[in-house]
DNA sequence: CACGCGTGGTG
DNA sequence: TCACCAAGCGT
């Protein structure tokens, strides 16, 4: 359970924000004029404030492209219109819809948020953003956007795009994501707001903070000239736009290898339940083995060392027939590799007892429509197309 | 509190 | 080709 109650602290920099050395009233009127001309209008989740839209449209968007997720969001909202549908649908459906966009925990909370909107608001989602941050996935930025272009509420966000253009504007050195940054760039994000007066200014200016980071102040060649903040940029003035904001030193990613089952039988292929947590969680997939280096064993035919790692696996489904093995698939993830074999297996006798709820045997012609990971979907289309 | 968590686009 | 992201949150 998450802190609803703000320390004295907090609520003693917040009611005082008119002493804040970060305000400057001027701010604001550049970037909601700015929003008001040149800002986007014509998004999907802009032609509503309706709070539900607002919502999953907020969610949908975190760490991850306007162009990505506007197909998912009309699709979501043609399938669940009503927060009452989303809560009453089953997580597969849920899991379905989001398959292909990633970050599925992201899926997993909004399920669980609509349910508790239900539950306990009655389907109206609350205004305060200490409520709204609660509620499962939201956080305090997203609680923020969500009171501010809902309900008009006087809330700071801070996400990826008013970080990059506060440290630029402000000359911030430093990660964002370290504590000490990030406390500044939330002083400045609440003392930086405009007057409560007119809800239109919050919206504006929250949207106009967005699509200056969006379309102007980008991450590479960003548009300086034509971007209302560049009299007041400390990096433009300066000459340390490349470097702000501070990037963190790269890691290097790991190569994991995985043998993945595809058993198909019947018109059908056998499905794997993933673990809520961990990659891919909440999906399902296919059974996966470790890989098994062929340098170790002693040069057995391939058929033949297929046949006795495979077995054991196998045995739980049916009785194996034959194995192909597939072209290797490589995919990338944010913080490792994953090199992918699969084989394909058919069964001489699908066994009639299959194990519990772990797994499941699956339509192959309903694969487009499967809560499945998208270089797994994109393997059985192309396998059975 | 730094890290795990996806995917498709981009230069 | 491949490194590096893009509207954060939960732990």
């Amino acid at each position: 359970m998450k802190r609803l109650v703000k320390s004295v602290s907090e609520q003693d920099s917040a009611s005082h924000s008119e002493v804040n050395p970060y305000a400057d009233p001027s701010f604001s009127d550049d970037v909601v004029n700015w929003q008001k001309v040149h800002g986007r209008h014509s998004l999907p989740w802009q032609q509503s404030r309706e709070a539900y839209r607002v919502w999953l449209s907020e969610i949908m968007l975190q760490q991850t492209q306007v162009t990505a997720v506007i197909p998912y969001y009309q699709k979501f909202l043609s399938s669940f219109p009503t927060v009452f549908d989303l809560a009453k649908a089953s997580s597969e459906q849920v899991m379905s819809h989001w398959s292909g966009l990633g970050y599925y925990t992201r899926a997993r909370n909004l399920h669980a948020c609509a349910k508790r909107v239900v539950a306990e608001y009655n389907g109206v989602f609350p205004h305060q953003p200490e409520l709204l941050a609660d509620l499962p996935g939201i956080g305090r930025s997203t609680a923020a956007a969500i009171a501010a272009f809902s309900y008009g509420a006087r809330a700071a966000i801070l996400d990826g795009n008013v970080k990059r253009v506060f440290t630029r504007v402000f000359g911030i050195d430093g990660l964002p994501s370290t504590r000490v940054v990030e406390e500044d760039l939330w002083q400045r994000a609440e003392a930086l707001m405009p007057d409560a007066r007119e809800t239109e200014k919050i919206q504006a200016y929250t949207q106009g903070l967005m699509d200056l980071g969006a379309t102007l102040c980008t991450r590479t060649k960003p548009l300086c000239l034509v971007c209302p903040l560049q009299k007041r940029c400390v990096a433009l003035a300066t000459n340390r736009v490349a470097e702000l904001p501070t990037k963190k030193a790269k890691k290097i990613t790991p190569t994991k290898q995985v043998i993945m089952l595809m058993v198909v039988d019947n018109e059908q292929v056998l499905l794997e339940k993933r673990p809520e947590s961990g990659i891919w969680g909440g999906l399902f997939s296919l059974p996966e083995l470790d890989f098994l280096d062929p340098e170790d064993s002693e040069n057995p035919s391939i058929a033949a060392e297929l046949r006795s790692n495979f077995q054991r696996a196998l045995d739980a489904f049916g009785e194996l027939d034959a194995v192909q093995k597939l072209d290797q698939i490589s995919h990338a993830f944010s913080h490792y590799k994953l090199d992918i074999t699969p084989y394909r297996c058919t069964l001489k006798q699908r066994t009639t007892a299959i194990a519990e709820d772990a797994y499941v045997w699956y339509p192959l012609e309903r694969c487009a429509d499967a809560p499945l990971p998208a270089p797994i979907k994109k393997l059985l289309l192309l396998s059975f197309n």
